[in-house]
RNA sequence: GGACGGGUGGCCGAGCGGUUAAUGGCAACAGGCUGUAAACCUGUCGCUCCUUGGAGCUACGGAGGUUCGAAUCCUCCCCCGUCCA
């Protein structure tokens, strides 16, 4: 509210830049989070998350464009078209190709890829720790290869977080470990207080700099260890960050523990500010989060799965290869409004499908994508008309029928 | 009429005496995908049984034959190409 306000007065007071070391920008946190409403029953709350590229309506769901796109969609499509206020965009892949200093060149991310809302960029960590190929950790970060060209490069916490300023993501993450899972407790232990140490580190070197635009998020991680979640985000407090991640999730545990370890820290990590869960997650599993005090959300599966001919509708999945679509003249889903359900069949984009079309792609991405973000719109406008609980149960019992 | 070449499971196409219900590819059918090395990956794919694992049956143009054993070798026949009359 009071960095709203003062953004708000910003043009009068650069008058105080003469006498101010750094521009009046930097005295400012880059992004801002007000909560708008709350959930009485459940920790669900609406918000807003203020960023130099525009005001974004918290829950939100952030479609994932790794090398700064979203396969499939233009960036007239997301913005304009799906209403996306935010887009993740991925460390360790541009980095390695086309590099940050080409993109800093290129006037930075938004400008390169023409993209004129928010930016979100994951660290890379998620790729070091997940790509196959000789990685080594040492004190001062991690050591891997390209996947590539095999070229060996090495990343710390605090060159990804110069990597992602060339960028100018509007929130950066710190250089993370991600365990895979399962993993002992004293790995689990180790590799946490690692991740701890590395954001005190980015932290460390993110103060030093000016930064005013650019907000740097840490990342909780704990493995499946309630203990080691909890220590972790106690750690992080002391960071005083603009918003909190909670990574290390949907790494092949059982579905229940993802929440478990959510709930883990919810009564730990600021209310105030924003929280973002990395990597999650299946349609009917996106309330739960906001349930748990989840703000901000990001997953691959929309995007990936719609290539895969995995559809996501208001009635549940519809694997579109199945042949008792062959014929099926319907659109896709009845209750969206999106392009591709406006326009075609099941039947055509079956037959897309099947055909290996580019055209495919492009339908069933800008439905997945429109679907998630339905979704998310129905979470808030719940929230924020104080039906949370009754919406969160209604898609319990829609999942449950579903199977 | 003659000379070559060829007929293999829905299609294309390997195999050229036993390890072949038969490599591949396509098609078909199903499963997977959760901070994207993914327009990708995996499985099934002659028929009939039983629980896995198997059991039986029918199959490489047709009919005979050689052989312990044939899609593979021989004979005749039927088709299809190319060339020569």
């Amino acid at each position: 509210m009071l960095a709203k306000f003062c953004r708000r007065l910003l043009g009068s007071w650069h008058c105080f830049d003469s006498i101010l070391p750094y521009p009046v920008e930097s005295y400012l946190p880059a992004i801002s989070f007000e909560v708008v409403a709350e959930c009485p029953q459940t920790r669900a709350r609406a918000g807003l998350l203020h960023t130099a590229h525009g005001t974004i309506e918290t829950p939100v769901f952030m479609p994932v464009g790794t090398q700064a796109t979203v396969k499939g969609l233009t960036q007239r499509d997301l913005a304009e078209d799906l209403g996306v206020k935010v887009l993740l965009a991925n460390t360790y892949h541009l980095y390695l190709r086309p590099g940050h200093e080409l993109i800093r060149q290129m006037g930075g991310l938004h400008r390169f890829m023409s993209w004129p809302n928010a930016i979100l960029t994951d660290s890379g960590g998620f790729q070091v720790f997940s790509l196959s190929g000789l990685r080594k950790i040492t004190d001062h970060g991690v050591v891997f290869q390209s996947h590539l060209d095999g070229d060996t490069h090495t990343f710390t916490p605090q060159s990804t977080v110069d990597v992602q300023l060339a960028f100018g993501s509007d929130i950066c993450m710190v250089l993370d470990e991600c365990p895979e899972y399962p993993v002992s407790h004293e790995y689990a232990r180790e590799s946490m207080h690692r991740t701890v140490r590395w954001a005190q580190e980015a932290f460390a070197h993110y103060r030093s700099l000016s930064a005013p635009h650019n907000a740097l998020f840490p990342i909780v991680q704990g493995s499946m260890f309630s203990d080691l979640r909890k220590e972790c985000a106690a750690a992080l407090l002391d960071l005083d960050a603009d918003g909190y991640a909670i990574g290390g999730l949907s790494v092949g545990e059982p579905r229940p523990l993802s929440l478990e370890m959510v709930e883990a820290t919810e009564d730990i990590l600021p209310r105030q500010r924003p929280r973002y869960a990395m990597g999650v997650g299946m349609p009917a599993e996106l309330p739960e989060y906001v349930a748990r005090g989840i703000d901000m959300m990001d997953c691959v599966l929309p995007s990936r799965n719609a290539r895969n001919g995995y559809l996501f509708t208001s009635e549940g999945r519809v694997i579109i290869k199945h042949a008792r679509y062959k014929d099926d003249a319907r659109p896709l889903d009845p209750q969206c409004q999106c392009y591709t359900c406006s326009n075609y069949s099941r039947s055509y984009l079956r037959h897309l499908f099947q055909s290996g079309e580019i055209l495919y792609a492009v339908l069933a991405t800008r439905h997945n994508i429109r679907r998630y973000l339905d979704i998310m719109r129905e979470i808030r406008h719940a929230i924020v008309s104080n039906q949370f609980p009754e919406y969160l149960r209604t898609v319990r019992m829609a999942s449950v029928d579903a199977g």
